[in-house]
DNA sequence: AAATCTCTCAACCGCCGCTGT
DNA sequence: GACAGCGGCGGTTGAGAGATT
C-alpha cells in the first residue's frame, strides 16, 4: 500500500505538531542550528532538513515578532521594496523580528492590493500605465468634444475641458463600468450616483458655469441667459450638472471605457480634505505627507546600513528597479528627486473603498511624483 | 443554519549560488 | 573545470478561519 503524500520517504510533511516543535527547540537550544541535513535525525524528527530550517526560521526562532505590522513597518516594506524588489530576505533583514516569509505574505495579501487599489503598480511603484493612458485618452477625448461640452475656464481665459475633480469622477465611473460590465440602463440608474455624490461635495458652480451647463443641455431649446438665470433659480444646479456628466458618459466616455474593458481595475481614488470635500489636484499635491518618510533619519539609517549591497544590486540591474539611491540617502531632499519635491503640510485622507485606518497616503504622493498635477493650470483646471 | 466564497499564512517546492572535493 | 552537497531564496499551494449569501 502506498504511503500518503505527507509521508513519502518516511519523512513527514504538513503542519508541525507541538511535540515536533518542542523537539526542534530542545535540540537547537542544546546544540545550536546548522547542519540542517543531519539535524532532524539527531533531533529525532521525521522531517527533512529544509522543513526543520523553515520551521525554525519562520516560526520557532525566539526573536520573532508576532502580531500585526505597524504603520512604520508597512512603510518600511514599501520603501525597501521600491529599491530592492522581491528581495524578501534583504527586506526582512531591515525589519527586526520579521521573517522574509511573513513579509512576503503581508506584501501579497495586504500591501499589493492596497497599491493596486490606489492605481500604483506594485512591481514598479509607479502609477499604472493603464490609468495614465486612460487619463490621457480621456483628456484628449474630452478636449475634442463639441464646444458645448467644454467648461469655461474659471479665469475666463481660454477654455478648460473638465473640472479635475470630474476627471477623477469619470475615472471612477469608468471603473464602475468595467466592474459591472457596463449596461446603459444600469448606468442611467446607478452609475451617476458617483458623480452626484461627488458634485454634492463641490462648491457651488460659478455663474458662468451654470450658464454654460444650462446651454449644454441637449435637446433643449436655446434660451437667453436671462431666461436661463430664471430657470436656474427654480432648479437644482447640481442635478443639471449631473445631466451634463451623464451625457458625456453616454456619448463619449463609455466608448472609451470599452477600450479598457479588458483591464482588471482602475483606481478608486478620491482625496478628501479635512472638511470632507474632494480636493482639487493642486491641493492634493500640497497635502502629501507620506513621502517625507523617504528623507526621515530612520530610513536614512536603514538605507545607509544597506547602501553598498543595495547599490550593487541596482548597479548590476539584477532584478532591482532602476532607482536613484542618492536621492533616498540625502537627508536634505534634493530638488532633482521627484520624491523630494513633496512637502508635508496638511492632512489629507483617502476614502472610498479604504478607511483612514488604512493610512493610504502613498497614492497622493504618487500623483505628485509623476507630475500628474502639472497638467493643471492655476485654477486647477486641465 | 448551511453553503459558498474569500482571505490568510504556514509550509512546500524548485531553483540558484556558494563551497568543498 | 565538473560535480555534488548544502543552505537560502522566492514563488506557489492548500488547509483552515472568517465573512458573506
Amino acid at each position: 500500500m502506498a504511503k500518503s503524500s505527507s509521508e513519502k520517504n518516511g519523512l513527514k510533511k504538513g503542519p508541525w505538531t507541538p511535540e515536533e516543535d518542542q523537539k526542534l527547540i530542545d535540540y537547537i537550544q542544546k546544540h545550536g542550528h546548522g547542519k540542517w541535513r543531519t539535524l532532524p535525525k539527531n533531533a529525532g524528527l521525521k522531517r527533512c532538513g529544509k522543513s526543520c530550517r523553515l520551521r525554525w526560521a519562520n516560526y520557532l526562532r525566539p526573536d520573532i515578532k508576532r502580531g500585526r505590522f505597524s504603520f512604520e513597518e508597512e512603510e518600511a516594506i514599501i520603501q525597501l521594496h521600491s529599491v530592492l524588489g522581491n528581495k524578501w530576505s534583504t527586506i526582512a533583514a531591515n525589519l527586526p523580528g520579521r521573517t522574509d516569509n511573513e513579509i512576503k505574505n503581508y506584501w501579497n495579501t495586504h500591501i499589493k492590493k492596497k497599491l493596486l487599489k490606489m492605481g500604483i503598480d506594485p512591481v514598479t511603484h509607479t502609477p499604472r500605465l493603464d490609468v495614465l493612458q486612460l487619463a490621457s485618452i480621456l483628456n484628449t477625448s474630452l478636449y475634442n468634444l463639441p464646444p458645448q461640452f467644454n467648461y469655461p475656464s474659471l479665469s475666463g481665459i481660454g477654455r478648460s475641458v473638465i473640472n479635475p475633480s470630474h476627471m477623477l469622477s469619470l475615472l471612477t465611473t469608468l471603473l464602475s463600468c468595467q466592474n459591472r460590465n457596463y449596461n446603459p440602463d444600469v448606468l442611467n440608474n446607478n452609475q451617476l450616483s458617483d458623480s452626484d455624490t461627488l458634485l454634492q461635495n463641490q462648491p457651488q458652480c460659478s455663474q458662468m458655469q451654470l450658464d454654460s451647463i444650462q446651454a449644454f443641455q441637449p435637446n433643449q431649446p436655446h434660451v437667453s441667459l436671462q431666461e436661463n438665470h430664471i430657470a436656474k433659480s427654480n432648479s437644482n444646479p447640481l442635478n443639471m450638472e449631473s445631466q451634463v456628466m451623464k451625457t458625456k458618459l453616454e456619448n463619449h466616455i463609455i466608448p472609451i471605457a470599452t477600450l479598457f474593458s479588458h483591464q482588471n481595475t482602475l483606481p478608486n481614488l478620491w482625496l478628501y480634505n479635512s472638511e470632507g470635500h474632494i480636493s482639487d489636484l493642486p491641493t492634493m499635491a500640497q497635502s502629501s505627507s507620506a513621502m517625507q518618510r523617504f528623507s526621515s533619519p530612520k530610513f536614512n539609517s536603514i538605507y545607509n546600513n544597506n547602501l553598498l549591497e543595495n547599490q550593487n544590486l541596482c548597479n548590476n540591474n539584477e532584478g532591482a528597479p532602476n532607482f536613484n539611491l542618492s536621492s533616498l540617502l540625502s537627508s536634505t531632499p534634493s530638488s532633482s528627486s521627484p520624491i523630494s519635491t513633496l512637502n508635508s503640510s496638511s492632512s489629507a485622507t483617502f476614502v472610498n473603498g479604504t478607511t483612514e485606518d488604512e493610512r493610504d497616503t502613498y497614492g497622493s504622493n504618487m500623483l505628485l511624483m509623476y507630475n500628474i498635477s502639472n497638467g493643471l493650470n492655476d485654477s486647477g483646471l486641465l
